[in-house]
RNA sequence: GGGCGGUUAGCUCAGCGGUAGAGCGUCUCGUUUACACCGAGAGGGUCGGGGGUUCGAUCCCCUCACCGCCCACCA
């Protein structure tokens, strides 16, 4: 039993109810309607132990408002769910848990009861995130979740790996990386962030071998030294024209290194003398393969000295070595000052420690050869961004890509299919067996081999998300109907991480672009803007919102703040705001209740007779256009406001305001269409608003439906409102904004003229306003007009000289004779006539400057000439008015 | 160093070549049978500064200032 509306929408007892039922009723999955088109988008998976933070909510409203959309319109709609294993991510929580359980380390523990460990973990806490995403009314196929760890997925990440492997696209090599000495593996460099850090500058003098002096270097590491094999100068660098060749005596250690002419050396820098540590530093790494210089790698996978380093150096901590060597070098009388900077130092975006550059093999994806077609794509519009302005920040990415290291020293993820065998043989296969049976052919025997321990990037199984999830590499009906996909709605910081690596993958290996769109949104920054994030625990909790308000307010609201452009600062009292936007539509339900608005399925929108309802019929066609467009454009704030703006300004403010006499009064045929006409214009509101709101819209829709017409399904099921634009009547849209407009004067006068209501002022005053005699004229047809159609009994018992009516909830009474407060009067009318006069005078500006150049459209000019001609008349009268006030007082 | 974005009402932010907008907050008023999570009104802005284009600039162009973000470098 339904019954009567109440007076406000509880969202806590009604949102679970239609979460289940749309579920149930399978009307998440795909139509697959003959001939309707496919609209396919695929989650960005979540981290899969995570739970919903507001980045989230934002991603997954916009998401599901257009699923939503599109649903209506008729598209078989596939939303594609699942969850990320975010490896590094993840096993840091484990690892932490371990810690804090006082429990032994994952190393003490292996790999295999570290797994199982992680996998009970993911069995723990991995449906959250997903139940949190019901909460909020997505409408994912959650029969077809998946998980980049799952069967399927692992299949495709080592079908893609083999086969990149092949063509020669994924390699193994030794070169520096960007090591986390916490995790102890190498991340790549997006993982990487710079932080601004206060240090030194230190000067430190090499003594040349020959005994004629010292070369200073200057560094910001000096413990690295320790590593050094030369100097480096600038060839064109006159100071040490005379040095280069010549031999250095390496303090501490009493190497002998050379220095050598390199452009490399920038003279303007420190001393103009550069240490050259190929091992630990990206740029000496290149001099040092120029110059074959030798390697010599000083550190530990834990950032320890290794034993490469004098031994009073060995097992200290990178930090510590600092220090020490300093200390040594002071003792040597080496030092030769120091300046305090600032500098960037690169941490790893996880682990927080400083991180690395370290010399190890890894495995690397060729980015730069795949990164030709992601590029082509977009140039070609196959794919397009909104904002298209992010184009460009992907191809500056795109264009300057460098090889992506894809290998992890960590044991949550897919392991990397590479087995070795004797004399350095590599073999990349699918499996065991056949890289056995390679092995087996390449030796002639059977040969042991060992399996690679590291496994794999977590964005390399996300790269492949838009046809793994679809069934691929299996030929899968819905690959073949769903790839491309329609739109990918993601957040712009991970553009790098994800978006690029998908459209690397999706053009090599469906030699097709994975989107047709990529929408980006803005990031929701807490109250000082810093960037919300997982690790930063610095999050605004969704659910907390959305049992305050209700999913559908907080829904609302992430859309109505999704402009274009700008990042989202959220505050709570805006969900309030729509919340209360919510509650306004459900009143105007109760209204049409009521007042037995019943729906009725015969309605045709084309056949009201009274002024009234064929505008808001129009009115109604109108909103339908504009929110479609919207949508279309991606403009959800936009989209938001046209829906906020008819439902509570139209429909609310005036539809309902001027249909009350007409269904309290007597015309009975004039009552039923009305009432046919409220209930339709509702059922149109709650289909557009569904997709923004979708829990209170779809309630309402069975509410309304307990009388009249027995609805033939849930509102998710409805079909979009095809609105002809000949339901716009000019004469109907005319005649019921001239009395908007003329409501909205009166009232004002009233106000501008600050006397109560009944209260008595003078003729003049208003004869003498602006356009003051028309004004009374058209005050006067109001009046009747509204006579005439019942809409006020006071204006015919009105004191004679006087007009008073009641509408949209206001009395505005028009008494025509009477006191008036002199003072304010003339201070209004001064004012009004000082802005008069100065728009009189900035026109004949503009008409002096438009005769002058004599280039404007004559339309503009007379438009221009006339309007200075009012100002200049209206200026007139109130002056007139004035004196008369003033000759009264 | 390269790139992107921002600067509009007290706050949070839309918007835009044609007389400045919303929500919230503030102040007045309101026992009108949908809604006080409401209604009617008011106040509050030289649209960051300076140039230019235009009949007309908050909007387009140039420039400066400040704020934020991304990338790169950092001896």
């Amino acid at each position: 039993m339904l019954g009567m509306i109440e007076t406000t929408f509880n969202p806590k007892a009604v949102e679970p109810i239609w979460s289940e039922a749309w579920e149930k009723s399978g009307a998440f999955k795909p139509s697959n309607a003959p001939g309707a088109d496919p609209f396919c988008i695929v989650i960005p998976p979540p981290n899969v132990t995570g739970s919903l933070h507001i980045g989230h909510a934002l991603n997954n409203t916009l998401q599901d408002i257009l699923v939503r959309f599109e649903r209506l319109r008729g598209k078989s709609v596939l939303w594609q769910p699942g969850t990320d294993h975010a490896g590094i991510a993840t096993q840091m929580v484990v690892e932490r848990q371990l810690a804090a359980e006082g429990n032994i380390g994952r190393r003490e523990m292996g790999r295999e009861d570290f797994l199982k460990r992680v996998w009970a973990w993911k069995e723990e806490s991995g449906g959250t995130i997903f139940k949190q995403l019901r909460r909020l009314g997505a409408s994912c196929d959650w029969s077809r979740e998946r998980f980049t760890m799952d069967e399927g997925l692992s299949a495709a990440v080592l079908k893609v790996f083999v086969a990149l492997h092949k063509d020669g696209l994924i390699y193994k090599d030794k070169r520096l990386v960007n090591w986390d000495p916490h995790f102890e593996t190498a991340i790549s460099d997006l993982e990487v962030v710079n932080k601004e850090t206060k240090g030194h500058m230190w000067r430190i003098a090499y003594p040349l071998e020959d005994g004629s002096g010292e070369i200073v270097v200057a560094t910001t590491r000096p413990e690295t030294m320790l590593g050094d094999v030369a100097v480096a100068v600038n060839p064109k660098d006159e100071r040490y024209q005379s040095m280069i060749g010549k031999q250095v005596k390496l303090p501490l250690t009493g190497r002998l290194i050379p220095i050598i002419a390199d452009d490399y050396a920038d003279p303007e820098a420190g001393t103009g003398a550069v240490k050259i540590t190929p091992a630990h530093d990206f740029n000496d790494f290149k001099v040092g393969k120029r110059h074959n210089l030798p390697m010599i790698n000083i550190l530990t996978s834990r950032g320890l000295l290794n034993d490469d380093v004098p031994l009073p150096y060995r097992r200290l901590d990178r930090s510590v070595a600092r220090e020490k060597v300093l200390q040594d070098l002071e003792a040597e009388g080496l030092r030769r000052g120091e300046d305090n900077i600032t500098h960037t130092v690169p941490h790893g975006d996880r682990s927080g420690v400083v991180v690395e550059p370290w010399l190890t093999d890894q495995w690397y994806v060729d980015a730069p050869k795949l990164a030709v077609a992601a590029i082509a794509a977009v140039e070609g519009g196959k794919t397009k961004f909104t904002p298209k302005n992010w184009e460009k920040t992907y191809f500056e990415w795109m264009r300057n890509i460098e090889p992506w290291c894809v290998s992890r020293q960590l044991w949550w993820g897919h392991r990397i299919p590479a087995w070795y065998g004797p004399e350095g043989s590599i073999f990349v296969e699918e499996s065991e067996t056949a890289a056995l049976a390679a092995a087996r052919a390449k030796f002639g025997r059977t040969v042991e081999l060992t399996r690679d321990e590291d496994v794999l990037d977590t964005w390399f199984s996300s790269a492949l998300w838009p046809f793994s999830t679809l069934g691929w590499p299996q030929q899968t009906p819905e690959l073949k109907t769903y790839y491309p996909t329609s739109i990918l709605v993601t957040a712009h910081d991970i553009i790098f991480f994800w978006v690029a690596r998908m459209m690397m993958m999706g053009m090599h290996f469906m030699k097709e672009e994975p989107f047709h769109e990529v929408y980006i949104h803005a990031l929701v920054r807490d109250a000082t803007g810093a960037k919300m994030s997982k690790s930063k625990g610095n999050t605004m909790d969704p659910l907390e919102l959305i049992d305050k308000f209700g999913a559908d307010a907080l829904r609302f609201t992430l859309a109505a703040m999704a402009a274009q452009g700008r990042d989202i600062k959220l505050s709570e009292q805006r969900i309030e705001g729509y919340r209360n936007f919510g509650t306004k539509l459900w009143n105007a339900a109760r209204f049409a209740q009521m007042n037995e608005c019943a729906v009725w399925d015969q309605y045709d929108p084309a056949s009201p007779q009274q002024t009234v309802n064929k505008w808001i019929v129009g009115e109604t066609a109108k909103a339908v256009a504009d929110v479609t467009r919207e949508l279309e454009a991606r403009r959800f704030n936009e989209a938001a406001g046209v829906m906020y703006r008819f439902v509570w300004n139209v429909y609310c403010d005036w539809y309902l305001e001027f249909i009350k006499p007409l269904l309290n009064g007597s015309d009975e045929e004039a009552k039923l269409e009305t009432r046919r006409t409220a209930a339709w214009v509702l059922d149109q509101i709650l289909i557009m608003l569904h997709p923004f709101m979708p829990f209170i819209t779809e309630e309402l829709w069975a509410r309304t439906g307990e009388y009249g017409h027995k609805r033939s399904g849930m509102l998710i099921t409805e079909a979009w409102p095809k609105l002809s634009e000949k339901l716009i009547d000019p004469t109907a849209e005319a005649e019921i904004n001239w009395m908007i407009d003329l409501i909205a004067e009166t009232r004002s006068t009233r106000s501008q003229l600050n006397v109560p209501a009944g209260a008595k002022i003078p003729l003049l005053l208003i004869g003498a306003d602006r356009d003051g005699e028309a004004r009374l004229e058209r005050y006067q047809e109001l009046i009747d007009r509204m006579a005439r159609l019942e809409y006020s009994t006071s204006a015919k018992d009105a004191p004679k000289g006087s007009v008073t009516f009641v509408l949209a909830g206001a009395t505005v009474a028009l008494p025509l004779e009477g006191v008036v407060d002199l003072p304010a009067e003339t201070a209004r009318l001064t004012k009004e006539i000082a802005k008069l006069e100065a728009e009189v005078k900035k026109m004949d500006q503009r008409l002096g400057n438009a005769d002058y150049v004599a280039r404007a459209p004559e339309e503009i000019v007379e438009e221009l000439r006339e309007r200075r001609e009012e100002e200049a008349a209206s200026a007139e009268k109130l002056k007139a008015a004035l004196k008369q006030i003033q000759g009264a007082a």
